[in-house]
DNA sequence: CAAGCGTTTTAGACACGCTTAAAACTCTTT
DNA sequence: AAAGAGTTTTAAGCGTGTCTAAAACGCTTG
């Protein structure tokens, strides 16, 4: 009846989605991602196309419904909201709690996800600073930039770390780039694409995996 | 891998062992339990005994192994820390919570079941005062005593609501025979098996469907 | 434009977990 | 001891989700 590796399936297209916005997402990409062969991917595209969760062309990529997308935006939600829970309440390691909120998001009843919300008093972000859907999907959409491609002098506020980019969580939280965190640019190196950032009075040299794997947004400017 | 109703099996088999700990558990006992035939059962035993969880002769029932006890016990202390962590941080109310714990029960990690044990500062009981197994599958049995079971002018205190007869938790609430609730038997009656009780003043008279479902505990007597 | 390479799909297989229907067994009852 | 009732097992089938190996496709390159 319920479907279990279905809903990670669409989460996956829909992260997919949203990171190349442009093309469709291809069998190759979700299999990837979800650890699989390109042949089971395509088995459960069939599945799911033929529920009338994604749009599935042979060789041409797939894309979520209307239908499939609301079912991606819940998943989305139990799982950050979850990792909030796991951060903020039991007080587990930001670098876990995707991990483990990967496991236990399909598992949780929405009553008992509605009641972390509220415990958790409605936060809107993931402790990674990805935004949190409410019950109809909705979701803030900031105005925020990669780290790479800020100007030398930009005051920024670190935003959003990609969780998925192996050991940076752990690399970002010896640097004190957090979400949350201020920083400046103060150099830019237009050959190796390094870029040099000041924060609490430290500075350090970020290379290209890390810069394009972090958002910040901009302090908001008076007058 | 995992293998998922597996361990609600074991745990199945281990509480119906409890109930009735001299005969083997029959198939259609624990087919009734999970709400599936006996032919489903049977298969699950041939799998379960392939791995050397149960024994299982044909036709005679099934046993737990060592091996199959410790994930049995495993699943409860799961399933009861869980049950105490909706009841008490998320303020489910404690008819649903067996509920959602059966579903959310085996996606959880092992080091957040860890974790919601020191945020509950290790509770020994789940609400209903079924005990909680540490990580090594110990727990505390202390000496409890049917209801059905007293005589007139004992006075108890209640330890334990059976969470699976339907209806009972809502009632017992109404009540007030919470566990930790007092109580004194009045009467009982012979023929019919009621047994009149008294709590905080009031007067109830409890059929033998509520009296085997409630345990209770004699109050420690000064010496 | 054809060759070739990388991607994708098909084909065939397997384990899990469930079903129904029929056969086998056990136990009680006469 | 045979009959019958109730339980349990077997048999056959289905959906999910995975795999490997082989075939089909599509795109880039010579």
């Amino acid at each position: 009846m319920s479907g279990l590796a279905r809903e990670d399936y669409l989460a996956d297209i829909y992260r997919l989605q949203c990171e190349n916005p442009h093309d469709p997402v291809s069998t190759g990409s979700v299999a990837d991602r979800r650890g699989v062969t390109a042949a089971s991917a395509t088995a459960m595209f069939k599945r799911l196309a033929r529920d009338h969760l994604i749009v599935y062309r042979n060789y041409g990529g797939v894309s979520l419904t209307p239908e499939g997308q609301d079912l991606a935006l819940g998943v989305l939600r139990r799982h950050r909201l979850v990792e909030r829970f796991l951060a903020d309440v039991l007080h587990i390691p930001w670098q876990q709690v995707d991990t483990y909120a990967d496991q236990m998001e399909h598992a949780l009843p929405d009553e008992v996800v509605d009641r972390m919300e509220v415990l958790l008093e409605n936060p809107y972000t993931c402790p990674h600073g990805y935004p949190i859907p409410d019950k109809h999907g909705h979701f803030a959409q900031p105005d925020l930039i990669l780290l790479r491609d800020l100007s030398v002098g930009e005051q920024v506020r670190v935003a959003r770390v990609n969780e998925r980019v192996p050991g940076l969580l752990r690399y970002v939280e010896d640097l004190g780039l957090m979400p949350g965190s201020l920083l400046r640019v103060s150099a830019r190196n237009p050959v190796d694409l390094n870029v040099t950032i000041e924060t609490e009075g430290r500075a350090h040299i970020l290379g290209l995996r890390v810069s394009e794997a972090i958002w910040v947004e901009r302090l908001e400017s008076r007058g």
